[in-house]
DNA sequence: AATGAATGAGAGTTCATTCAT
DNA sequence: GATGAATGAACTCTCATTCAT
């Protein structure tokens, strides 16, 4: 576990994932993950099988990364579901605003970055990204069930579909916030979920 | 105009532009597009000074044909600000649909794939793609306008502020049918935009 | 003679031989000729066989202007073999001055340039660049005869043989003014010239 | 420092140098430089930016062995001004009729191929050649002062600026030899050296 | 566990040249 | 006599990947 190698592959896919969440996939060179992971270019190797394990890997780092942070993070802090749905979409806006700050870039999702690049080319990739919103749809879900049964939204939508749809406005809105280089968009964004459902 | 440059020209830019939409920008190589194109690879580079130049160029003919086939076409069919939204939305997904018959891809949104692959890279992209967002606003505005006008809806929003949480709501939704590869997702989408707008 | 195309085959070559001149034989693109020369490029294959051929005629074309501009002319203004000499050494100052403060570039010698990037790949170009060199020679060949006859000079050299010496000072005199950038590099071997001759 | 890259690095450095001296600058091409080198392409662009910085420091190379095996050589041999000078023509003499013996070429002087074909085009290589020159003058100025203080010359001119015309001769020299493919001319071009220095 | 060095395949781009009108 | 358009071949340079130690 915490043996020299594993940190050194930890250090390899840390870097990697960020550099292609703040780039893109075909962007980021091979050369460049390891000049910034100051590793061997064949110790990269080592621990992954190519560039594309590498990026799969650092996609499910950065899921893992996002439930904790992101959404464990917001279902901790209360019960509430519109709250929770409220901090779902201000820690992701801050996690941008303090991107712009310090690295000047607006980074958008992840997941949909890495999605929307190599969907078509990468079934496995594509079948990943997807399977990781699924995740995140349960979150929505809850939300939206608990206010339902809490009589905070008049909405009659099937929880599931609500999630979807939530989850569909947030990426817009990062893919906004990414295009525009505006990290506000989120923030605004979140108006609209309200909306949606129903949290008036 | 109609001249044998500028139509090989057109033959080019729609055929870079088709290929950069449905795989993306890194992934299509010059070689695939004259390939494609049917042209000499120096012929490419006569009527393009590179390759982002061609996908600049791309975007902008997607752009224009976008406009036309959707947004204007939409305008044309009906006065009545619900069904211009309707229309707009069943446009993509018809489009998506058909898309997905017969190239077996659900390639998402032109706009969005571009400026989310390369708008940290590429600040010209990115101002270009961000642009041409702030054009299909217009439209989104008009709708909202003419339904608060006709008190076709309670909403209070501005029409500006309307406008780019539609537009996202729809970027969002073709995110999510490029990554889950179901068309379905854009018409889901109409749905939600209709509540946030007021369209009961 | 004076026909439409042989004033455009003169144009080419004239802009053609300047490039070569300015430039070199390589960085000169049959592009940027054509588009200096306002022609069509095909209009350049229709008077020269290749680049080549442009390059061989324009050879001839500086070899022409130079015996007419610098040799022939100096030896028109007066029968002094001492002053024969100074006006060749100062007709090949001005010109490079005048370059100098018109382009920027100190541009050396025309057959001295194409001679040393050609000699060793291109049999046709070295010969012809040796050819106009011989002639050169009986200019000195004349100087320095005239000069022994006059008692101008005790040098005891062969005429040819103290040509050759004449002309290769004045070669790396220009090459040093286009290395160094410095015209009067040439006007400084002026001295040397006459040093060598005898001329006191 | 003997490590095998920096070995490897050698070989092509040495290689493309000998290359550009005998051909030109343009006319040698990257894959004719790795064949010849024995490495792979990619191998190049490890240990040089680009093709300009191969040229560049293969100039480098040529210079620092043109003044340990002509310059320092001929130093080392003799005290007497005269016969340094007298070593250094015939040091270069003797290599390029070695090398047209082996080759069948005669590539004159690397430095002023260089310069002259690049000079215009290329500001730092232009530079680097003329700073080698500067340095080549130093050895021309010891043996002109060394001359005026051993008295075995009556020429008043300064070191300074016997040196350049010194090195211009050489240079002239070279270029005759490349152009006329007569290796002699270097040796026949001493004569003048020494008539211009007051070397009776 | 790590690294210096190497490489095949291919990327984007440019060139001199020719075709068709 | 001139031109718009096209092209094969080659160019410089880069990439992900592997070898050898």
């Amino acid at each position: 576990m915490g043996t020299k190698g594993e940190l050194t592959r930890q250090r390899i896919l840390d870097t990697a994932a960020q550099m292609f969440w703040k780039s893109s996939y075909h962007s980021v060179r091979i050369d460049k993950i390891v000049a910034q992971a100051q590793v061997n270019k064949a110790s990269f190797y080592q621990y992954f099988k190519n560039k594309e394990q590498a990026a799969f890997d650092g996609i499910e780092l950065m899921h893992q990364r996002t439930k904790e942070k992101v959404f464990d993070a917001s279902f901790a802090k209360t019960k509430d579901p519109v709250k929770r749905l409220e901090s779902i979409f201000k820690e992701i806006y801050n996690i941008h605003k303090s991107l712009k700050s310090s690295d000047g870039c607006t980074p958008g999702c992840p997941f949909v970055n890495m999605g929307n690049e190599l969907a078509t080319d990468n079934e496995k990739i594509r079948k990943r990204v997807a399977a990781i919103f699924e995740d995140f749809y349960t979150y929505h879900e809850q939300i939206f069930s608990a206010a339902q049964q809490l009589n905070l939204t008049a909405v009659k939508q099937k929880p599931e579909f609500m999630a979807r749809q939530v989850q569909g406005i947030l990426n817009g809105a990062m893919s906004s916030a990414k295009i525009r280089n505006r990290p506000q968009d989120i923030l605004d964004a979140l108006h609209t979920a309200k909306a949606v459902m129903g949290f008036v």
